[in-house]
RNA sequence: GGUCCGUUCGUCUAGUGGCCCAGGACGUCAGGUUUUCAUCCUGAAGAUCAGGGGUUCGACUCCCCUACGGACUACCA
């Protein structure tokens, strides 16, 4: 087993849109993958039909192409061990469980679901558990207290069935994980789960493992939720007779609520108003729209970033990490065994580490995206120069409106609290008289506006505080926004002086 | 209820027996820079390492118990 190549897979089931924590997920399978110079496979787990959600699949696909995961095998880019989506699969995993009923590791069950669900109720009621499981087969109706002929009757007349595993007793059943080191259980606990449903369609436990195996997987990287289903794992690969190929397990510690505890889940985004996917999604059946990480003005390198380091550190104190310095860094040695809290703030500052340091043209570019969905047109090149003005005061590509839309509507009514400070009865004359002076200058550009105004504001013995709060509430309504000489700069000449004399004559 | 997993500042975490009366980052607070706001810079507060027992000359680090939290317990994945 050792010199294996590096297989691993992210194996999604097409329920609803790739929840942030899958995304963590994929992400771990492709660092690691990158890192030993393996493969990165995307499987597509759809054995219930039940619960298919038409535009899942591609959902996940553009997500985790949005994010820069990418595959060297699955269902969009194909592959030598395909097909990759388990409903295609389907013929495949008749001749598994076969051979499973055939040694005696199964068994077939007609027992229903409604039957099973009744003693479950009744068992509770006596504060009991029922599970299907050697203590309780012996009593039930299955191939293995029906005689031959009985079963073969119920199957030819149509009767419903399911094949289910037949757990042996008494014995410990050892989970290696390399997160978690080793996990024993005792085969007495454990229930004959479903292999094969009425249906036809095989259950996750046994498409899971047969196409592992057929995909020579290496290593099984999925969130902690799958841990109590691993020693069945591990006794299928044992039953099929694999253990020699069982690929080596890791389970993620999950990712919780910000508040309190408890598994981050969809509700928790709307209730504390984050998004908890990638993308934008439309669900079908409810009509509803979830936010996505991209349409609130994220950068997919700043959410790999954030996620990255959510369960996972390098043991520095670098923080700030490239896509390929992820893969040069990880190990899953230095995954982390307990849950880690969702923080919106820390992803806020990874996104604002990302969107100053980003070209102002890329930024115009977003920037210009949202102002077209406003219908706002401006000219190229000054949107390059607002976000270079504007940058430092941004978290998300929404703050570039919220930080200089003054720059494009000017302002229907100026900040009441501004006026009352610092609107004093001479200061009319005064903004009248730098506009006449603003009229000169020449190029109107930051640096000689600034240097202009300042040698201006000197010779005429008029402090700063007399008059640049009340240049910017006439251009901007209100006290925020970048330095005088650059807002008046991006407005223009004629533009701020238009606005000086708008502000005296509406300001009383 | 049962099984399994986990537990270091509010949050993410460093720490693999002495370097730790515990380090970094986010957040918070204070000061500075700035004509405003933000950025930025400096600093501060913030964890009796869940609690209790051991082992050891010495424990955040090893063992046991307890508490708390979580996951799982479907013909869902």
């Amino acid at each position: 087993m050792k010199n294996r190549q590096v297989r691993v897979r992210f194996a999604p089931s097409p329920t609803g849109p790739l929840h942030i924590g899958g995304v963590r997920t994929a992400l771990y399978n492709y660092l690691f993958a990158k890192k030993l110079g393996g493969v990165n496979i995307l499987r597509i787990e759809d054995t219930d039909q039940t619960r298919f959600v038409p535009g899942a699949e591609s959902y996940i696909i553009d997500a985790l192409t949005w994010l820069g995961i990418k595959f060297d095998e699955g269902v969009h880019v194909g592959g030598n061990y395909g097909p990759y989506r388990q409903s295609d699969r389907k013929e495949i995993y008749k001749e598994y469980v076969d051979q499973l009923l055939n040694n005696g590791w199964a068994y077939i069950a007609f027992d229903t679901p409604e039957e099973l669900d009744v003693l479950r109720k009744k068992h509770e009621a006596q504060k009991k558990t029922f599970q299907y499981d050697s203590s309780s087969r012996g009593q039930l109706r299955n191939s293995l207290t029906l005689s031959k002929e009985e079963v073969n009757a119920l199957m030819n007349s149509g009767q419903h069935y399911v094949v289910r595993f037949k757990m042996p007793e008494n014995i410990e059943v050892k989970v290696n994980d390399l997160i978690r080191g080793e996990v024993v259980v005792s085969s007495n606990l454990l229930d004959d789960k479903v292999l094969f449903k009425s249906d036809g369609m095989p259950t996750y436990h046994l498409a899971n493992i047969v196409d592992d195996h057929l995909m020579k997987i290496s290593h099984v990287i999925r969130g902690e939720e799958w841990l109590p289903s691993a020693p069945l794992h591990v006794m299928l690969y044992k039953a099929f007779g694999w253990e020699d190929t069982m690929p080596q397990f890791a389970h993620l510690p999950l990712l919780l609520k910000p508040d309190g505890n408890g598994k981050l889940s969809k509700r928790d985004g709307d209730r504390l108003g984050f998004p908890v996917f990638p993308m934008e999604w439309f669900d079908p059946k409810t009509t509803l729209i979830s936010s996505g990480y991209r349409e609130s003005g994220y950068f997919p390198e700043a959410v790999i970033n954030f996620l990255a380091l959510l369960g996972w550190n390098p043991g520095t104190e670098k923080e700030l990490y490239s896509m390929s310095e992820l893969i040069q860094d990880f190990s899953i040695e230095r995954i982390s065994k307990s849950g880690a809290k969702f923080d919106l703030e820390k992803a806020k500052w990874f996104n604002h580490e990302y969107l100053i340091h980003k070209d102002n043209k890329v930024l115009a570019e977003a920037f210009n995206l949202q102002l077209s969905k406003m219908k706002i047109r401006a000219k190229f090149s000054f949107l390059v120069s607002l976000c270079g003005v504007l940058k430092d005061r941004c978290i998300l590509v929404h703050d570039f409106w919220k930080e200089g839309y003054f720059f494009f509507l000017p302002p229907d009514e100026y900040d009441p609290a501004v006026i009352k400070k610092k609107w004093k009865a001479e200061t009319p004359q005064l903004l009248i008289n730098l506009a006449d002076f603003l009229q000169t200058i020449e190029p109107f550009d930051e640096p000689t506006i600034n240097s202009a105004v300042n040698v201006y504001l000197e010779e005429k013995q008029i402090g700063m505080g007399q008059i640049m709060n009340a240049w910017r509430l006439v251009l901007v309504g209100s006290n925020a926004g970048p330095a005088m000489a650059q807002i008046a700069a991006l407005l223009g000449k004629e533009e701020t002086i238009r606005r000086i004399e708008v502000g005296i004559a509406t300001i009383k």
